[in-house]
DNA sequence: TGGATTTATTTGATTTTTCAAATAACTGGA
DNA sequence: TCCAGTTATTTGAAAAATCAAATAAATCCA
């Protein structure tokens, strides 16, 4: 007879957790986003640029929560869209600034609202304190986390 | 003069915050991962199947927090190192269980103590009462999360 | 029972991401 | 100033994930 093991305790490690929340939110809205011809990784460079315009390659990356690489093809399919521009920095001449275009502007706004949405499903039943302890309880994990080696 | 957006809310909104953080963690651990030849949806792969083992090629998707076809073949390069194998299941012959082998559960018990050593640099300065009320609350969004249409 | 429908998994084709190397521009020190 | 070292971005090649279609087994119900 097998010993099952009842705890199951990774399943409930905060790393599995994190994963799991996110990836269905994320597939939930980006199923949402094929309506506007957009993928979710476009999608949060995009609301990134609303947010803090004139954003670098490297700055982009951990908003976006990608890798840099990544970013500067996400860039390129923006810009062929027509919902980015690519601007070089003018106090540092290595670094590129993006910056939504007009149309990307709009498309941007058109999105918010449902994006706002999404959040407020998923918070469903929670209370505004409980939102703003898990907000900040979020910052904290996420800056504990930059000891730890990475590049995202 | 441009009017910047001061509040920046976009950035601070939880699927956001979810995703940046579990991005980091999971590139943070992914790297040290390496050392064990493992990739990180791999090891989510591993580490859920030690906690249930038995689990069908649709229940370890949304655990390993990937999609159904990815979870095939995530298993099929773990059979090919000898970690995982599959079997048909006896009570739904469409349904295939994984089980680790051997060699997959000294590995995963193996690498279990990082996981949790990251787990704990990522919760540094929390409370117990604040880790677990930061678990019920994913656990709450995550199944808010599951009205919104989905397949993870 | 038979046949249509649903469910579980796999797989080919494509897209996206990742890694590593290349390019280009900056910085600091001799 | 020149050069070595660092930093920002891009890009080719490879790996991984995604979508959609295919296969196979279960369920439902007339």
């Amino acid at each position: 007879m097998k010993t099952p093991n009842l705890t199951h305790d990774l399943e409930q490690a905060m790393p599995f957790l994190l994963a799991r929340v996110g990836a269905r939110m994320g597939n939930a809205f980006g199923n949402e986003l094929k309506a506007f011809n957009l993928s979710l990784s476009e999608w949060r460079v995009c609301a990134s640029l609303l947010g803090i315009p004139g954003q670098t390659m490297s700055e982009l990356a951990p908003h976006a929560a990608t890798k840099i690489s990544a970013v500067s093809r996400i860039v390129d399919r923006l810009e062929d869209m027509g919902f980015v521009v690519r601007k070089r920095s003018e106090s540092d001449g290595r670094a590129i600034q993006m910056h939504l275009t007009a149309e990307g502007l709009r498309l941007t706004e058109k999105i918010v609202p449902l994006a706002r949405q999404y959040e407020a499903v998923a918070l469903t039943g929670f209370t505004q304190a409980e939102i703003t302890a898990l907000r900040d309880m979020l910052n904290r994990i996420y800056s504990n986390a930059e000891t730890l080696k990475i590049d995202v």
